[in-house]
RNA sequence: GGCCCUGUAGCUCAAUUGGCAGAGCAGUUGACUCUUAAUCAAUUGGUUGUAGGUUCGAGUCCUACCAGGGUCACCA
């Protein structure tokens, strides 16, 4: 064994040895349910009187309550918990022994057949005639007690908290943690109330390439990997856009994808390396016409998942009932921190302007970095209403057509909700000759930093030579969302398996 | 990557100025035929993240490393 069992779980595997010397199968192969702990729960409430109502019921044993000749368990499944009275006269003392003998124990699966009761003190309990073990558990969960009050709020009395051991143990996490279960349930319910509004909206959902021989659509260093046999270097995607966009090209009006990107970049409360994105594009809309979808479409899902338009997030009561402010890029950064960048159109100007309020400004960047710069000290913090930051500077954004007023800015918008970037969506960009003047411009703009570059796409262009038709896209972190709807402050908390180091 | 904080029993946490490493829960043994955070009695459990150093003496002070969290940088 590559196992070294602690004194605890030496004592579960001389538990397991002295049952098998007694004949029980540690880990049969088949269980009989008939009831979920629930189910046998309101099958009693509703049968008529007198009429016995017969269950068998399957579960991780929780609490385990030995009174000497009668017992009771709590067992869990994932509808709830219900209890198990155990009596010997009932059960018999040969299974009576395993129980007492703490034979079976908290933690085990067990299947109980019985007929349902109700004890002395009003629960409603599996009066227990057969028990078998399902599976032995030879590690012992970190202890939680949970007390249910009458009105149904779970106190909790031990915890497993420490966040390493939670995230590196998600297993054990959500054995004993029913609010972190209950995360992910919201975030499933997230996904499908996405698919459902979008799928209502006529579009279509697809899915494209993770491994790349050209990685575009976003400013970020990829991950890169090999293909052996193609001889082949690929990278995994930083974003779905272009791939998405030639499918508009071949004739779908609305397609839409949800999937994992990869960015290889630092990790924070709001970062990960893998993440899940949600972009759509839709013909013949510009930016405006994707708000409109955004703000319902954010709503929507925030129904479906908590009940209603209206969170709190972090003590704060966020209002997501469209329509959400719209400002333009300009006037907030004007608003937050006093400089008008229209004033300063170089990027030495534009520096010289921020160092007056922050000397140890980094130097050298480009005038549109130094937009975003502003944008995300000064502006982004103070967004917790929901709000759609609007027309962006052309030179970070080389996918979006440009506005009719001038010719430094485009039809772009973020949207923010409680102070975190949300999503980034554009009027597309569809005149193949401008985008390939983008990408050039771009291959200078970065020209010390080619690893942020967006890469020339040849096939991108060409398919845009074809004729694309105009058309809005969105982008939006999905895992922000569920952040948002599950109330979590990091981004961790709402990844089954959040990216942590090796253990050494 | 820089800076700050944290790491003690299976879990959650104590440990005075550097002076015998402790508690609750869980575990073990015993009692109990309607308990529910069951209760009562007794009891086991430690390489204090790792490796060095200072000291008569280190959980505590110093150095390096590992991991996690925060923050800045990077980045949506």
């Amino acid at each position: 064994m590559t196992w070294q069992p602690n004194k605890l779980e030496q004592e579960r595997l001389d538990k397991a040895r002295e049952l098998q010397k007694r004949g029980v199968e540690l880990y049969p192969r088949r269980a009989a349910r008939t009831h979920t702990a629930v189910q046998a729960i309101e099958a009693y409430q509703t049968a008529e009187a007198n009429t016995p109502v017969q269950v068998t019921v399957t579960g991780r044993i929780r609490r385990v309550n030995l009174k000497g000749k009668v017992s009771f368990m709590h067992i869990e499944d994932e509808s709830g918990r219900v209890q198990l009275f155990i009596r010997i006269n009932t059960v018999g003392e040969e299974t009576y022994s395993l129980v007492k003998d703490k034979l079976i124990d908290v933690d085990d699966f067990v299947q109980a057949t019985g007929t349902m009761m109700q004890t002395k003190t009003g629960e409603i309990s599996v009066e227990v005639q057969e028990l078998t073990l399902l599976s032995k558990s030879l590690s012992p969960l970190p202890v939680v007690k949970q007390q249910v009050l009458d009105d149904g709020t779970i106190i909790e009395y031990g915890e497993f908290s420490d966040v390493e051991s939670r995230y590196r143990q998600r297993y054990a996490d959500l054995a004993v943690n029913l609010t972190v279960r209950e995360i992910f349930r919201k975030r499933s319910r997230t996904l499908k109330a996405i698919r459902q509004f979008l799928d209502d909206e006529g579009f279509l959902e697809v899915e494209t390439p993770i491994l790349q021989p050209i990685y575009g659509g976003a400013a970020a260093r990829p991950f890169t990997t090999y293909h052996n046999q193609l001889d082949q270097t690929l990278f995994l995607r930083i974003s779905f856009e272009l791939y998405l966009k030639r499918l508009l090209v071949g004739g779908y009006d609305a397609v839409y994808e949800i999937g994992r990107d990869f960015r290889n970049e630092g990790v924070s409360f709001k970062h990960n390396p893998e993440f899940t994105q949600i972009e759509f594009y839709k013909a013949y809309i510009d930016y405006n016409g994707v708000m409109d979808l955004t703000e319902r479409m954010v709503a929507f899902v925030a129904q479906q998942v908590t009940g209603g338009t209206t969170i709190t997030y972090q003590n704060q009561v966020i209002d997501l009932t469209p329509p959400w402010k719209r400002i333009t890029l300009r006037d907030a950064i004007k608003q937050e921190s006093g400089i008008d960048y229209m004033d300063h159109p170089t990027a030495e100007a534009l520096e010289t302007a921020i160092r007056t309020k922050e000397p140890q400004l980094k130097p050298g960047q480009t005038w549109g970095k130094l937009v975003d710069h502003l944008l995300s000290k000064y502006v982004e913090p103070k967004l917790i209403q929901p709000t759609f930051i609007i027309d962006y500077p052309r030179d970070i954004s080389p996918f979006a057509k440009r506005v009719d007023y001038d010719d430094f800015h485009v039809e772009r918008f973020e949207f923010f909700i409680a102070g975190m970037e949300m999503g980034n969506a554009f009027t597309e960009l569809n005149d193949p000759l401008d985008q390939e003047q983008r990408f050039l411009d771009m291959k200078k703009l970065y020209a010390d930093d080619d690893d942020e570059a967006t890469p020339l796409d040849e096939d991108y262009l060409r398919a845009m030579r074809y004729g694309m038709p105009p058309n809005g896209g969105f982008g939006m972190g999905v895992d922000r969302l569920v952040m948002l709807l599950t109330d979590q402050r990091s981004i961790r908390e709402v990844l089954l398996y959040p990216h942590l180091r090796d253990q050494k």
